[in-house]
DNA sequence: TAGGCCATCTGGTCCT
DNA sequence: AGGACCAGATGGCCTA
């Protein structure tokens, strides 16, 4: 494979994955790109190119009869008061305390059913905001993969969105491997004695190459190194708000 | 109508 | 003790 074709493989919005996928295909048996063609099919097969446009989806209703937020605003964006604060205080149907006896579990017991509600209620809106967080980590996931962001081209799966992008690193890490041996063989008619400037040597030293592997820098390098990880998503940073 | 995907609640476990 | 994380369960929405 090429630079030129890894760079044509996800040129951004607007090519169809099929015709990524095809191209995927049309490459070489490099273990890279077996890995990659086998999780790009999953993952065009869960994600895109279902031909229907992404329809706005109540995703508050979920929970049922417990949680009935209104269609189309997310609990979050309801402000924390999601149709839970209404409802009464119950275990839910699927869960171990609710097939064991319809009733709060064992350890709940030592409070008032208002401390137990209030508790409840904290829980499921930190778990709820963790979801979030975790969504919008996804959406940003999404927004750099190349792949067809346009309307009519349905929204990425999450588990397409992780195999696509798990895809698309190999492939930029391949493209890397090429590109830093096509230097390498251009650097063979030059005389050794003038290494290339650090300018025009992405490859030396001081070169970011994520697997070269050296141990991962530590927590605010880290944070540093990936500036679109908030430090509050960041369990090991010291700079939390 | 079945299957896929999703949001949410919930209890358990681990960590700070 | 409180928070983060996880997995199971449930029901709603959408598409084929």
């Amino acid at each position: 494979m090429s630079v030129a074709q890894g760079a044509e493989l996800f040129p951004g919005s607007g090519d169809l994955p099929e015709q990524a996928m095809a191209e995927l295909k049309s490459l070489g048996s490099d273990p890279y790109l077996a890995l990659a063609q086998s999780y790009g099919q999953s993952a065009f097969a869960y994600g895109p190119g279902r031909g229907a446009a992404e329809s706005p989806r109540g995703y508050a209703g979920g929970g049922g009869a417990f949680h009935p937020a209104p269609l189309g605003k997310s609990a979050e964006s309801s402000g924390e008061q999601s149709g839970d604060e209404e409802d009464a205080f119950e275990p839910a149907k699927g869960s171990p305390a609710y097939e064991r006896d319809g009733k709060l579990p064992a350890g709940a017991l030592g409070k008032k059913p208002k401390e137990q509600r209030s508790l409840r209620l904290s829980i499921n809106a930190r778990e709820r905001r963790r979801m979030h967080d975790l969504n919008d980590a996804l959406d940003g996931l999404r927004s750099v993969i190349p792949y067809a962001h346009s309307p009519s081209v349905r929204k990425l799966s999450k588990i397409a969105t992780l195999l696509l992008a798990k895809n698309y690193i190999l492939m930029q890490a391949q493209a890397l491997e090429e590109m830093r041996r096509l230097v390498a063989y251009l650097n063979q008619g030059q005389a050794l004695s003038t290494p290339l400037p650090a300018t025009l040597n992405p490859f030396g030293q001081s070169a970011v190459y994520p697997f070269s592997g050296t141990a991962l820098p530590s927590c605010p390098e880290k944070c540093t190194a990936f500036p679109g990880t908030t430090s509050s998503l960041c369990k090991h940073c010291n700079d939390k708000p």
